[in-house]
DNA sequence: CTTGCAATATTAGATGTACTAAATCTATAC
DNA sequence: GTATAGATTTAGTACATCTAATATTGCAAG
């Protein structure tokens, strides 16, 4: 039994009237004699008493009136929240990135997003980054935003940039004066770290490592605004990406500092569910992503 | 879209699975991959996510899964009661009777249904003319037993049978005395009529006139029980039927002497609407109704 | 009761849809 | 990587469903 002949019956036994039905649902009166014997043959039981004109339901022909009228309006509620579903579906990228990517440049994103696609919605969530891979697997993101990406099972990585890392110091440090650091600068110097788990943490120490330089491990934390905030208290100098600074930059309470040789980068990555097709909107944005130049 | 294809993608999405969705609704697997695949392309929306095994529903897809439930749901409710309309449509007789065909005669007539269709059910109602008419034309019964049957634009008589009208007498009155009277013995006698609208009431008139009989008009009722009450009671003698006086003439109540030469009958019919089609059920107790020979 | 009109049912032929089986592709586990 | 279970695609066939034409039926007017 189709919905076609639900529709069908529906208005049959609202009009009383085969030929009418027909008309409304735009095919032949053949056709809907035959579709309306059909549903009769399938139910086996007689819907329409036919030995009267207007058309009379049977007591089993009212029942499926019932059942036509319910199952239809069911339909209506369904389409219309499917219309919503696809709007937000297929009209918004869904986001999931790290408080270190985001803030310093979603803006910008955002708004050049807005511009190539303007009926389209951008939702952006800034997670710490072991629930950026988790809204990513859950598939309530379309696509995340991390550092250090690692694929898993789940989880497919596009690498994204890199971004320099410098040192951070106090503008009242003295390595302040300087506009280029060599690793051995730092040599003996407080270091803010992040926690040791943290790969970018591992990245550092091994950058030091190699180039014989011990730091005086002063603190560690496990997130960059509280390595921020010590180093801009004096507790110590620490490296991190230029562009996570800016905006300390700009007030004046702390300042990077670049090595002369740029070596140590952060890499960031662009995380997804392993083979997800990207609907039209997401897929904008991704290659948007992939086309920015790497920033500041 | 088919209620196939809903049961189909109900068990497609509580199973995960395509091919234990098509093991269940007994069809290959292939078709049932085929019919997901038309469910979406008809909702232009994807409904799985076939990136990952087991296969994992959209959001679309969830909607979609709640809609073939409720769906479903409401059309199990619907089969209970189409098959409970089914047995009693098709397994039961409705009569509607007027009462003075109906209380004499019906026990009989059950007894011989029930004897050749015991699986069947015999729903007889007791009613007033007009509403034996009206059940028939509302299809409310199946077949009526009335007087005097007249057709209409929509019910169809039947002739049934004729019944002896006798004259209807106290067994104390001078007439219950005899076995045979003769249309003049009723002359000037005080008379129990029927209201003058009734069509009895015009037969007995027109006997009694053809005969140059005139009789004493003392009441007339538009029942026949309160004829009956007032013939006992010694008002007057009336005229009806000897089978609706059985009871009473048992009791020593009242006494029918019938005419001797008996040619005032009250005609009994079966009506029906227009064209009706008969279930099996009905029409095998319309053909018992026509078989039986006309008792007492 | 007959006749004419409007509606429904039926028939025949064309078109489409939905199935199966076989081959191919895909996701996952080893 | 290879193996395997499971999903999709393809090709061919059977079965549904449509339209147009024709036959029947219900109803009402003469």
């Amino acid at each position: 039994m189709t919905f076609e002949q639900i529709r069908l019956f529906k208005d049959i036994a609202a009009s009383r009237s085969v030929s009418k039905a027909a008309a409304l649902n735009s095919v032949s009166q053949s056709a809907a004699s035959q579709s309306l014997q059909e549903i009769e043959r399938l139910l086996n039981v007689a819907l329409v008493d036919r030995s009267h004109r207007p058309l009379e339901l049977t007591s089993a022909g009212k029942l499926f009136q019932d059942f036509c009228r319910d199952v239809l309006r069911r339909r209506e509620m369904f389409d219309v929240a499917m219309g919503q579903v696809r709007n937000q579906t297929e009209g918004t990228v869904r986001v999931a990135s790290i408080y270190s990517v985001g803030l310093s440049e979603m803006g910008e994103l955002e708004r050049k997003f807005a511009d190539c696609m303007p009926d389209a919605h951008l939702a952006v969530e800034y997670l710490r980054p072991e629930k950026v891979y988790r809204a990513v697997e859950a598939d309530e993101a379309d696509l995340g935003l991390v550092s250090y990406a690692e694929p898993t099972r789940e989880i497919t990585v596009i690498p994204w940039r890199e971004e320099e890392m410098v040192v951070a110091v106090s503008p009242f440090h003295p390595l302040a004066q300087k506009t280029r650091v060599e690793p051995h600068d730092l040599q003996g110097l407080p270091f803010i770290g992040f926690d040791d788990d943290l790969p970018i943490q591992r990245d550092i120490d091994r950058f030091l490592r190699e180039r014989g330089v011990e730091v005086n491990a002063a603190f560690h934390f496990d997130n960059l605004q509280m390595i921020k905030e010590a180093v801009a208290h004096q507790v110590g100098v620490s490296i991190m990406p230029m562009r996570i600074m800016l905006e300390e930059i700009g007030q004046g309470r702390l300042m990077g500092i670049p090595f002369a040789k740029p070596d140590l980068f952060r890499p960031l990555g662009i995380i997804h569910r392993k083979r997800k097709r990207f609907h039209k909107v997401a897929q904008a944005f991704l290659d948007l992503l992939m086309e920015v130049p790497a920033a500041t």
